[in-house]
DNA sequence: GAATAAATGAAAACTATTCTCATAAATTGA
DNA sequence: TCAATTTATGAGAATAGTTTTCATTTATTC
């Protein structure tokens, strides 16, 4: 595998590093403009590829991709689609998954589903008005 | 939300049930081919708002789905694509992961990234012919 | 049984991603 | 340093999966 790392993949990765959490493809050429689409598409596959990066698929949209850092899981709304990273160590609970998994694991990622603290609150602001409170 | 389940609806969550493992929509249509496409994609999304059926996005290509089943994980070789259901039980561990979380969690899915043992065997006879032996 | 609501399929539209290919930049070797 | 070779790039075409549109059919309600 080619180990090197052109300067339009550094700028992909130093975004990355820099925000420190998962963006999409559209969100990277966004910021970075001057960098053609094929070619941040090119240096996410050859990142993650590498090691220095992951590709998630959180929801039914675009894939994200998030510089690794320390164990954190996702909680994607299922009302608005946003992506929460909860922080906090689930190290021995993806190294026992990943011992019971069999085959040889290389990461594994937890990601939990239901509805955010914010649309928990509208969905309550909207009942209490259509009851006529 | 409309509780009803249609015919064609019926027949997709037969499916699902029954197979008791991931299948893509493109699966589905294979196997059902009398029900045209956007109505198994409309079926797919009903249900999974009713609690019926899980989406989930493992990999690079197209989503799968899932009959709500016993806890397990899903193993996803890097190398091949495919995708493993590992039987195992997860429940405490996604339990925990959902406390941590905070939000409203209503379940959480836990999967591993690797090489199955199938691509791994395959790589060490490269190897090993490679080197000549 | 007429009126209304929901489901359907064919095809068009859409979105995210990948591929193609000609050009530009970087690297290597003399 | 220059020429040869490899690698990276961008514009746009192509593709895959999914969603939307809309006219028609089917189911439900009154």
């Amino acid at each position: 595998m080619n180990e090197r790392i052109s300067a339009n993949a550094k700028a992909v990765l130093g975004l990355l590093a820099e925000k420190r959490c998962h963006l999409t493809a559209e969100e990277i050429l966004r910021d970075l403009d001057h960098i053609g689409t094929a070619t941040v598409y090119r240096a996410l596959d050859h990142l993650t590829e590498l090691g220095y990066i992951r590709r998630l698929s959180l929801g039914k949209k675009s894939a994200v991709y998030e510089y690794i850092r320390d164990s954190h899981v996702h909680f994607v709304c299922s009302r608005c689609g946003k992506v929460y990273d909860v922080n906090a160590d689930f190290t021995g609970m993806t190294r026992e998954a990943a011992r019971i998994c069999g085959h040889h694991v290389n990461w594994a990622e937890i990601t939990a589903h239901g509805m955010c603290s914010a649309c928990l609150e509208s969905d309550n602001a909207d009942a209490a008005s259509a009851s006529g409170a």
